[in-house]
DNA sequence: AATGAATGAGCTTTCATTCAT
DNA sequence: GATGAATGAAAGCTCATTCAT
């Protein structure tokens, strides 16, 4: 509304605030994190979110809508970053066996043992709770099971191999999906075995390899 | 005032309050299941499931603990039923592959399809409640990996065949009884895809596996 | 719902409790009601009624619904008394103009001075809140005014007179309400006069009836 | 730093500054007037206002000292208007019957139809709020009140007649303010019949003179 | 003068749980 | 055994108001 015209850029105090809004933003966005992964959503209240961020309760609504609301970003930045890291392994792999590989292996090094807490956003905090909160968790795993869906695509045209039914390729992105979060929440949330993960993962892709190419149905010509 | 004293068999009265009390306990529990699965845990009242059951909510404390203690009831209830099952198909099916191949199918054909509010409440309304709640789902979820991996053991001993290492079994049952739990969430909680679960339920045999094989080191001599 | 069959008077301590919650629930509203007329509905706090009431905030909202509710409830009890005691004073008076000065008195010297905090809720703290107060104050406003002027031709009727106009008659039942409630305002509300209140209302019953004699057309033969 | 002392005659932009302050001053009041008056006064922001009025709400608290400021600004200031405007159509008829004539039409015709939003603040929005608006409202009554009383007694002085009782000027001032603010409340805000309203006018008019008339006592010698 | 981020008091409301009858 | 009235703690949320910039 107010500007001041003629203004090109803005002022090195208004960029300082700038930056302390998107600050807070995130300082509050990361105790909310900490304390649902800790403690569990409804067993946190705004106030000890606040309290983290050292801000009031009041000031949480200055930058969030409401408590789900928190939630909500919370499960798309988690969701986000993970089909980002996942989607870059691919890419890199260039669309081979060797993608698939790589995908596990990022999944448990990279996203897992590095935000447990999103994992246990993703696969524990936001199940079950408001319709809302569950049609985004539901659209994020629709598109992470598209994502792998494309990607067992692409390698079996690569291939040049067919998949056994028009189900397959879908069913097998379910699968994938479902194994590597239930490891997750197996070896990480429920268990702490971070330090063997890397021989889980090992074994998950190898799991996964074995599963995949059982519903291969031929090579094409 | 008279009373029986060393009273040895219940009178008739006795024995069908016992049994009505029986059906009572029973009749609040389906309420429960069936509002849990329906609106959500925490979106169901005690009075509404009082309701449901044409009871008062104070009576409802008179069969169960707390609202807590109605869900874990219900978990265990569900959790015993699975178990049970799947049980059955492996012992039928003498440890074989052809078991694997039969857990699957019960799985999917007479759990899921039948117990559809059992699943919801397994994989969705018992996730990340309170600690005991969650406790009781890492003790049940350790039980059913543990079933499967002794029934991998089974097959593997019968076939005179060893897993490639110490952890394989164990990372095999986990993984079978995540890809399992997903594809119930996604082709039945989320999309009603019953119709076709039987072939979902094949390709997801195939699958297993093919997966299981692949952690197959060796034939033992 | 639960009912024993062939149970046709109710018991004593069922009675009682009926009886007690009749009360309770009266003891509430007459709470609400002082609270109200003494600090306003918006400086009332829910758990101020309830301690007035002597009962915890819980219980308040076990009888009503919510604060509104309250402020609705008292409104049409306080203008359900007010209708009554008019129209049983009108028809006393037999359809005539000394129908109109009972009314005029019953209306400052059994309600306003009997009931002043009904007078500050209907007149005062119902006015200008939420949208469904309104439209219940508007209702009631409406149903007083259509009281009066059924009144008004029914008198006229009677005397073989007609009014000036086809507006005439609700006009002078809206101007008649108006003044009425107005006084109670002035000479209750805002300055205590009610040992003035029977020369006011005397008065103010002349005005009305100077004023009714004005809009009387003619003499229809 | 240059300062001009003894400075007598404010500097162009500094004229400006100020047309500009009190301009802004009346955006913010028209903005809260609408507001108040479509909305209610509780269900009206301080951040609404200030959207309305294209400033922050910080700024409506440079010009308001608080929310209840702006609504006794308004107030008084609907307060004065109307006032004016009746008294002005008193003068203009010179202490004669025909005065309470052309009050009535200023009231309706030129008040009333003109400024909805001021009759609306002054008849529903102020009532019953905090103890201030209702001291500065009951305030603003009293002296409508006495306008009408001491137009009252100049008319009946210069017809050489006397009211029935001291009360009587007092009480007829009363009933006229009270029925005019009902025929506005039930024809403007209720029930938009502003095209009926110079019909209205001239039939309350005639009521009011009949009222009148009733409490002269006789003629004066 | 104006902004808008921050506050915090205060409110309504919900609901699991208890307990006298 | 069953009832349902009563509780009370706890939570989410709103918003008038303040104040550094």
């Amino acid at each position: 509304m107010k500007k001041k015209i003629a203004k090109q850029t803005p002022s090195r105090s208004a960029l300082r605030r700038q930056r302390e809004k998107e600050q807070r933003y995130n300082t509050i966005l990361r105790s909310a994190e900490t304390l649902f992964a800790k403690k569990g959503y409804h067993q946190t209240s705004m106030e000890e979110i606040g309290d983290l961020a050292e801000v009031s309760a009041g000031t949480v609504y200055f930058y969030f809508k409401n408590k789900e609301d928190i939630l909500i970003t919370l499960l798309k930045e988690g969701g986000f970053h993970f089909r980002k890291m996942i989607g870059d392994a691919f890419r890199q792999a260039d669309a081979s066996v060797e993608g698939l590989k790589n995908a596990g292996v990022v999944f448990f090094r990279d996203f897992c043992v590095q935000h447990p807490e999103k994992v246990t956003i993703i696969f524990r905090e936001a199940v079950g709770m408001t319709e809302k909160v569950e049609s985004v968790r539901k659209d994020l795993f629709k598109r992470m099971t598209e994502d792998i869906k494309q990607a067992l695509l692409r390698i079996s045209e690569k291939l040049d191999t067919a998949y056994r039914s028009d189900l397959s390729a879908e069913l097998l992105a379910v699968c994938i999906a479902g194994l590597y979060g239930r490891i997750a929440t197996y070896y990480l949330i429920w268990d702490d075995r971070s330090k063997d993960l890397m021989n889980i993962a090992e074994e998950a892709v190898l799991f996964t390899i074995g599963g995949v190419e059982k519903l291969v149905a031929a090579k094409k010509y």
